[in-house]
DNA sequence: TATCATGGTGAAAACGATTTCAACGACAGG
DNA sequence: CCTGTCGTTGAAATCGTTTTCACCATGATA
């Protein structure tokens, strides 16, 4: 392996010269051609791990997420990525499966040292997340939660579910049952249904507290609770879900009980899951900008990391929504 | 930051003996309880960049994947993720984007330090990859593609294929329609479209080579592939598309022009998609285990690198698949 | 008794960069 | 001519581990 004395040799300078060539310290323009001249020749490529032991940066930026194989984290982990691969990071990506104390242990593991900051792609955030969080020793943004005294990118969950659940009761005429997550996701558990059967209230045709059941993010979670409340209250005559995925398995509840088609005009999510709206020609759901969280969080965390100017720190930020097919 | 000749002047010690008791060395039980304590009293935490300058090994796998964000590499990625944490690992995640030149530099840029391996989830191999993949100084193992002379795991596309098309032409009484994807990808563009039209042949109904398109991956390209299909040869009955994705859009095209619910009877794809699965009552397609394969090429990997005993190093893998709904 | 493994030990040398520091030559201003 | 400044330079210290090496007891063996 070709190191930085090597070069230094070959092109009749110091190390240090060397090392300044690299990082746009003084040098003057022959030895800076000589420099050039030499790395090229000897394929040098510096040794990050040496950098990283003496400057104490790592260009590394751990990501933890709650299961990567699901559209809407998937496509948060895309946004990050296109911030860091063009900002000059690389992305240490820990999937915890749902499993919260994986996620703080985690937040340690990175902590502890190979990374410059940390994205957490929040569900759960309970006292001891928070003091983690708290006493994080490098910078951490949270996505998909709203989180006092921390950096979060956010959609906020209530509105939305008001005004799809304000949107839907005029709009459906017999009894509608909710399916959601748990309420330890503050965001997509309690904030979604708190705002759905608000919207609901308002409208007139408040929820029936019976006609709630708890599914676990997955389609066959969503498929088992349809069935349940289906066969329970045969009256029901439209399923709301919690997210898209589970609003599937509520679909395909329906259709085996109903007949096929039936499904599609009797159920809403959240997410705006593409292979439901061509599918189904379109549920009402939510559009989230998933993607974006993932940028605007991205950006913010380098822009503290790289010292960047102006107001473009790290804060909260609540980004926007669009209610679909309603 | 507390570091390692702390903890060794609080016990008493040296600090190769801190080290040598962190690592498994000769260490007398007095001193070992010593140093744990001291340990424990301090909070120390080993600097891994440190620890990787000296061994020169990072414990981390790089990992290239073509695009995060779908269903089939997430599940890889799940799948490589699983193995990674429970053998002590972490990953590294580039996602290329699509971008076979992005791929080729991460390699560069993997191989040139911070990673002990890597796992490229592959698309198109050219012979820049060939070249990159031979003289690459970790070993690096592939999913999806077989390439003579790497360590591959991979389903094979060509016999799934042609057993589908064997399947499907004795059931579909008109014309068949294919909507592949580009050749350079060998497994998925190549192998699938002979492989199915060799299945076709073989059951004596050849697909006409006027109907074949190309689409992208993508749900918007089998739509867009389909609808022209549509337009063109209106006579077409079923169209058998390379991924899941695009025929979710032919299916929705289908629907479109022929009406709500025919198009599930006509199309099939690649993947096993859950939503298609749970939204169409299944179209016929090919089960592969993404995961697994994830699995597989890890373990391969991390054998390797852990030197594990047996015949379990770097090889090629091939994995079963699983005809659905034919 | 002399010799030899054997389990334990710490001083010191890596690992490969970055950064501090003192110093140098040249040149301008007084 | 002296002084100060500026751009440039390399020797050496540093980052925090792991690992080599020489060495020391201690008890077993010849």
């Amino acid at each position: 392996m070709v190191k930085m004395k090597d070069v230094a040799e070959l092109a009749g300078v110091s190390s240090a010269a060397v090392s300044r060539y690299l990082n746009g310290g003084y040098i003057s323009a022959d030895k800076a051609e000589r420099i050039k001249q030499a790395i090229e020749l000897t394929g040098y490529v510096r040794s990050s791990q040496a950098r990283a032991l003496r400057t104490g940066s790592t260009k590394l930026i751990g990501v933890i997420v709650p299961k990567i194989n699901s559209e809407s984290v998937s496509r948060i982990t895309a946004g990050i990525g296109q911030v860091l691969g063009r900002r000059g990071y690389q992305m240490l990506l820990a999937n915890t499966d749902n499993a919260a104390d994986r996620e703080l242990e985690y937040l340690d593991l990175f902590q502890n040292h190979p990374v410059d900051g940390i994205v957490l792609v929040a569900t759960m955030i309970t006292d001891e997340h928070r003091r983690a969080i708290e006493s994080c020793r490098v910078p951490i943004v949270l996505i998909g939660q709203n989180v006092e005294g921390a950096a979060c990118v956010y959609h906020d969950d209530y509105e939305a579910a008001f005004e799809l659940g304000h949107a839907l009761a005029g709009r459906v005429d017999g009894k509608i049952a909710y399916i959601g997550v748990t309420e330890e996701d503050r965001a997509a558990g309690y904030d979604r249904r708190c705002g759905f059967e608000a919207g609901l209230r308002a409208a007139g045709n408040p929820l029936d507290a019976a006609l709630i059941r708890l599914g676990s993010f997955t389609l066959d979670s969503g498929y088992g609770a349809a069935r349940e409340l289906l066969s329970v209250a045969p009256d029901v005559s439209f399923i709301a879900c919690a997210t898209d995925t589970m609003a599937a398995g509520a679909l395909r509840a329906i259709d085996e009980v109903r007949g096929v088609g039936e499904g599609m005009h009797r159920v809403s999510g959240f997410g705006d899951n593409a292979f439901l709206r061509a599918l189904t020609g379109g549920i009402p759901t939510v559009h989230y900008g998933y993607l974006t969280s993932g940028v605007e969080a991205t950006n913010m965390l380098l822009n503290t990391l790289d010292g960047v100017e102006g107001e473009s720190g790290l804060k909260t930020l609540k980004l926007g929504h669009q209610l679909m097919n309603v």
